[in-house]
DNA sequence: CATGAATGAGATTTCATTCAT
DNA sequence: GATGAATGAAATCTCATTCAT
């Protein structure tokens, strides 16, 4: 076989794998995570059964490849909301609003994202953990930015902080989709506004 | 018939109903919340399929009746670490550290109080209203407690402040299960180091 | 035991057997013949299931109760529609209007003289053959009457003539069931227009 | 795929959907149409549950594809019986001598063609409603053809008779099943007799 | 490579009937 | 007589995965 031919076949297995995980996006969308199954993976992609087993080795491996599509987008927003900001501590607190837009407008990503590990008994991949390390490196950034310019306290560990941050504001996030109508209710606060006080609370906390 | 015979038999049926549940439970140690199914949970109470149907009008009864047992076991867990302690500052610490606690004794019962809404799509029942109530009111007045004696900022809302804080947990401790491997191998911190830093941040954010 | 209160008990049994197939009918008529189960049947009665097994020794034997009581109804609205009418053959006319109306309001019963023998693998037994007897009786003597004043051919058999009215009109009454959309969509009639002109068709085929 | 293979797969899946059919007409004839079940279609078909779920949709399509083949068995009983008759009115006759023969030898085809819609509360779809329009439209126009040789009455609908016919024929047939021992104990007639005499009877009331 | 028929375990739920109390 | 807990077979349907073609 020429070597052309070898690259040309290599391009079109790589376009069926993804024509495969963006069928399953679509799925998830309409049905959620434990709604999607192989057979309507494969007849919105438009292949067999058998096909989709070609490209991955189980279900499980085709939710691995959305997460990571998912996390890849969520970089998107940190970036989409951060890079554009001047002020440092600013860009701390866009960190949270990119992800609350996130939450709001990828809801199927964002579930992947926060639950990933918890729904799945298997370990992260190595490509898994990549878009992990590219995440946190990102956050941890930027937090490392504004303590280089003396806005945060010395003793934050910016590592460390941008975990913390993520688990927050993930846990956040769920107990706002849960509980919203009691947030409505009993305080009189919109989701938005309960996010509001909740950045601001939690900047507040590192800054000097 | 007579009412010592309708009081045993109302005490046998309790009786079962807990049994029932006990089995639930176990299951779910052993195979996680999805996969419990009625056939594991009448084979492991060692009773027939229908019996379940008996005590239990569906599946998703079961899991409403674990979670109450779940969210009454949390407030135990806050009431056992909290109420001996004496300052009010440290018994906010107390209960981040209750649900620490309570997470890495009680998985199951973690699971089931973190995840019980996202996972079912249902609504709460009275019960089920009730034992979150119960939490949300203990926690309201811990807070509560601090503020009237001036130890934490008069523009919280305790009851607002209450739920930050277990969404934040939540989360965190869901972070905490998910990358305890490079939080170790990056920051050289144990869990337990990581959640004291986490607790001591954020409760220092409402202390004056 | 005295004798009195043997009798006592007998009407006592007597009265549950009817408050049981009451309840039968009540489930019947809200959920279908093939909703009805011992259970919901219990439950109407406000008795215990076991109960239900004193007085009936099968659901079977249920269902067979009340087929007699559905064919006990329709003897009623024979004698209603046909009693207070004096000229003979609108007496015949009226037998397939009595049973007209007994299908219009009376669903429940009119499916189960219609089709118990369907429904049902049993034989009949004594009392439902009786109860069968008496309406195949009260129609010949009908017909008889006309036959006699000779309004009818006299190489009519009543009997057997009452048989085939009989077969006829149910079979009628099961098709302007099903098909009543299309009765009226390609034919323009009402579902009481094309009865009549049934009836009108098989009265005229027997008389002088 | 070669052509021949798509080909040859296309009648294999058809045979196995014909065998499906064939295995439930078997079971149906057995256990009745209420004691059919998946399980025992399966079980009868040699092959695994899941797999008739490859070939019908649900219980109700399977019923469905019977009483087409159902339909279509009875029109072609009216075919044999009805086109070899030149006597307009022998033809009329023979419609129901057709539906005599096929309520004889196809019991179950005959449970079906009438009872569908009785028994399943669904809609006909467009291959049902095509099988049931083809038979409409046969004896329709066998009734039409003896009009317009002036044999029956002019005001006479074709369409709503056969309407007419056919339920009566039913509903006698069935009463002919339950009572055929009355039949022949009080009244002397075979079933066979007692029919024509119906039939007689029937297209005398109709004929000028 | 691609296909999709086949599998068969397993899911939830119902229900007539029995039987110890 | 009365109770209702217990049974367990049976029902319908789903679905990840395999494999012959």
């Amino acid at each position: 076989m020429k070597p052309e031919t070898a690259q040309k076949k290599e391009i079109a297995k790589e376009a069926k794998y993804i024509a495969i995980l963006n069928a399953a996006e679509k799925v998830i969308k309409k049905d959620g995570l434990s709604g999607m199954s192989i057979n309507k993976v494969a007849r919105a992609a438009k292949i067999a059964k058998g096909t989709v087993y070609i490209y991955f080795d189980s279900k499980e491996e085709i939710i691995a490849g959305l997460t990571i599509r998912a996390r890849r987008t969520l970089l998107e927003y940190f970036k989409k909301y951060c890079d554009r900001e001047k002020d440092p501590i600013d860009k701390i607190k866009n960190i949270f609003w990119a992800d609350y837009h996130f939450y709001k407008e990828q809801k199927t990503y964002h579930e992947l994202v926060a639950f990933y590990e918890q729904k799945t008994g298997l370990q992260e991949t190595k490509d898994l953990a990549m878009s992990s390390f590219e995440i946190s490196t990102y956050v941890k950034e930027i937090i490392e930015d504004a303590k280089s310019k003396k806005l945060i306290r010395k003793d934050i560990d910016s590592g460390l902080q941008g975990f913390i941050f993520w688990g927050m504001t993930v846990g956040i996030l769920q107990i706002i989709d849960t509980k919203k109508g009691q947030l409505k209710k009993y305080f009189g606060k919109s989701t938005k506004e309960f996010f509001a006080y909740f950045v601001e609370n939690s900047v507040a906390s590192i800054t000097i």
